[in-house]
DNA sequence: CCTCTATGGCGAA
DNA sequence: TCGCCCTAGAGGC
């Protein structure tokens, strides 16, 4: 489920497990054999993400590079030393194990040990990240300015935007009020730097609470909470793997609880889980077609751009 | 239990 | 433009 901020979350926390460690690193699904055997035995220096791009140094300018696609999972999970490793369980592309914390690695689009070089030709693909600080913003809009495509198409465009996916083009579209249709050279400079802004915080909200948060209510809830430090998690990904027993919270910690990233889990709260921040999976047009836009009324659209299902309101986006 | 779908993007055709 | 990747939650039966 990779948008961007899916992405910082597990570079963080592969980070946080196996930075300055040698893993172990094998295929068990056998169709990663020699990259694997490329990694095992180094150390690893660290995990950082660029858009949808994962990126592991390990030692000796060996970099693994990962991009989960449509239905890759990437789980990190500590487990207790005396319990032995976690079995292997479907299609492990990439497991990496220490004596206390594993990483599976599935399904993912692409897996590979590239080169510095290669890492920085691939990052050169990439347009700014609204997750990196230093990020120059005029570099997306240097090419936005000058496109006749949809802003709905130029925003998912990685090479334009790092890490904005469907969820966050339609919902950011709709929260400034943009016609999806608009071509690039439509769009006003103050239009632009409103969505970046908004990019910025929503996704940056979005690694904190492991969610895709863009309504308002929900916003101002969230950032009411991170400033109580009442986040889900923070640091690590520390579940014990004797995970949720009846016992319960004890230690908390968690999202990112044992299995991967990805949206909450929703609702009703979990069992043993923690606390769950109780914010319910809502948006403002994702997914909501044919139901009423929760300002005016006027039925949700869809319509596929760029590959993608568009969820928009005709009335609330209209040209202007 | 089974089928459908999807918060992507690559590489072949 | 299409197939692949081959997971996992949602929804239907």
């Amino acid at each position: 489920m990779p948008e961007g901020h899916t992405l910082r979350r597990l570079a963080q926390a592969l980070d946080a497990a196996f930075a300055g460690t040698t893993p172990v690193a094998t295929s068990p699904q056998g169709r990663f054999t020699e990259g694997a055997a490329l990694l095992n035995g180094r150390a690893v220096v660290a995990a950082s993400a660029w858009g949808k791009h994962l990126f592991v140094e390990f030692q000796g300018e060996q970099w693994l590079n990962v991009h989960l696609g449509l239905i890759g999972k990437f789980s990190v999970e500590s487990y207790a030393p005396y319990a032995g490793a976690p079995p292997v369980w479907g299609q492990v592309r990439l497991r990496l194990l220490t004596a206390d914390h594993v990483a599976d690695l599935r399904g993912a689009a692409v897996c590979q040990v590239v080169s510095p070089e290669e890492v920085d030709a691939i990052v050169a693909r990439l347009g700014p990240d609204p997750l990196r600080a230093e990020q120059d913003p005029d570099r997306a809009w240097a090419r936005i300015t000058k496109s006749g495509r949809p802003i709905a198409e130029l925003v998912m465009d990685q090479s334009i935007l790092a890490g904005v996916g469907n969820v966050y083009r339609c919902e950011v579209l709709y929260r400034n009020r943009v016609d999806p249709f608009r071509p690039g050279t439509e769009i006003r400079t103050r239009t632009w730097q409103a969505i970046w802004s908004d990019l910025v915080e929503l996704m940056t909200l979005g690694v904190s609470f492991n969610q895709i948060l863009t309504m308002q209510d929900q916003v101002e809830e969230a950032e009411l909470l991170a400033l109580e430090g009442r986040m889900p998690t923070l640091t690590s990904v520390d579940t014990d793997s004797a995970r949720r027993s009846a016992s319960g919270p004890a230690g908390v910690v968690a999202t990112a609880d044992g299995e991967d990233e990805d949206d909450e889990a929703s609702g009703a709260g979990s069992p043993g889980g923690l606390e769950s921040t109780g914010l319910e999976r809502r948006y403002y047009v994702y997914k909501r077609q044919g139901e009423p836009c929760r300002v005016c009324g006027s039925r949700i659209r869809t319509q596929l751009v760029a590959g993608r299902n568009l969820f928009w309101c005709g009335r609330c986006q209209r040209r202007r």
